[in-house]
DNA sequence: GTCTATATCAAGATAGAC
DNA sequence: GTCTATCTTGATATAGAC
């Protein structure tokens, strides 16, 4: 039930925008009355911490599956988020981009309710630091990734199929380079 | 007076939430009467309009003079944001990330009226794609620079002056290798 | 052009019946 | 656990004085 309400939530805010994420649409879009939704919420906080968390949750589960799926070795957590997120256009949907409208709501309501994301991201980032690549490498194109994330979500930049190809073309072949540069040896490149 | 207003705006929407953002408390920012404000801006919208044209401005101007600093050649719109937005954490200010709050507004009172910031960006992009490098290289550099904004902007990953040296130090070494390296004559890289 | 006063309405939250 | 009814607050917007 929790997690029908939240879908309810999630959809009003995609559809409507965060400004019109109330009660009185959030119950009506699950087919429940307020005070139903108010027993599972007792208060806007509450509700938008719960988004939030699902979110999270949904994030790091997706990124964690990519790292897992992909072989082992140098940039592990990159190829897998280059497999995972770039691939394929429909899995940008409105659904995947209605999953981060709790991050705004959040945003909107009480800026310490995304607590939960950026716990998922630093889990992300100690992945990506971990990923065996020179330099600061990993965190750029994890960067890249996620600023192509969040045009799209934001609706800054047009993303389909092709822009994603050409980014994910240009990642591996810096990645692919950049790598490979990496194991020649020059002067003054050891860390002490 | 409008910019007056428009100040006291992104001061309420940064201190206190988007939530917080009522003309009363604009008004109040500014000290003015609501009265007085609502003569300037008839509606929320007009008021939030303003506020995101004012930031897409901005914004243009700070990229278009980071464009005209750097020196011609391929990567100038790449060099130029990395000199502009990378080399001072200082610049990273609250009033900075407070001129981005309209974005938010605009988000959750009317999506539609983050349009002027989406033509900067279109600017910002045509600037990137004529940039004379190879293929989708301007383009991956700059949505990492962006990444990095918006991780700071929504407070998703901690951004301070080691970090910024980083990040810029591998864009940096990105840009310089993989430019070499698309001077070097391999077979099927031609565009018919 | 700026103010006060106020109409109108919607949202968050509570109480209590079923 | 879900409902209806209601309270209270606060926000947008308008009207009209100065």
């Amino acid at each position: 039930m929790r997690d029908l309400l939240l879908d309810a939530a999630e959809s009003v805010a995609a559809k409507e925008g965060i400004g019109r994420l109330t009660f009185d649409a959030v119950a009506a879009e699950a087919g429940v009355s307020k005070g139903g939704l108010l027993h599972h919420f007792t208060n806007k906080d509450q509700l938008i911490e719960g988004m939030v968390r699902r979110t999270a949750e949904g994030w790091r589960k997706h990124f964690t599956e990519s790292y897992d799926k992909a072989a082992p070795g140098p940039g592990r957590m990159v190829r897998g988020l280059l497999q995972g997120c770039f691939t394929d256009a429909e899995q940008w949907t409105e659904e995947l981009r209605r999953s981060f409208s709790s991050v705004f709501a959040a945003l909107a309501q009480n800026p310490a309710l995304i607590e939960p994301m950026r716990e998922a991201y630093n889990e992300l980032y100690r992945l990506v630091e971990d990923d065996g690549l020179p330099d600061g490498l990993a965190e750029a194109l994890t960067t890249a990734i996620d600023g192509m994330w969040f045009y799209w979500v934001l609706r800054l930049r047009p993303v389909d199929q092709r822009a994603l190809d050409r980014m994910r073309t240009t990642l591996e072949g810096i990645l692919e380079r950049m790598a490979d540069i990496a194991k020649e040896p020059s002067p003054g490149t050891t860390n002490p």
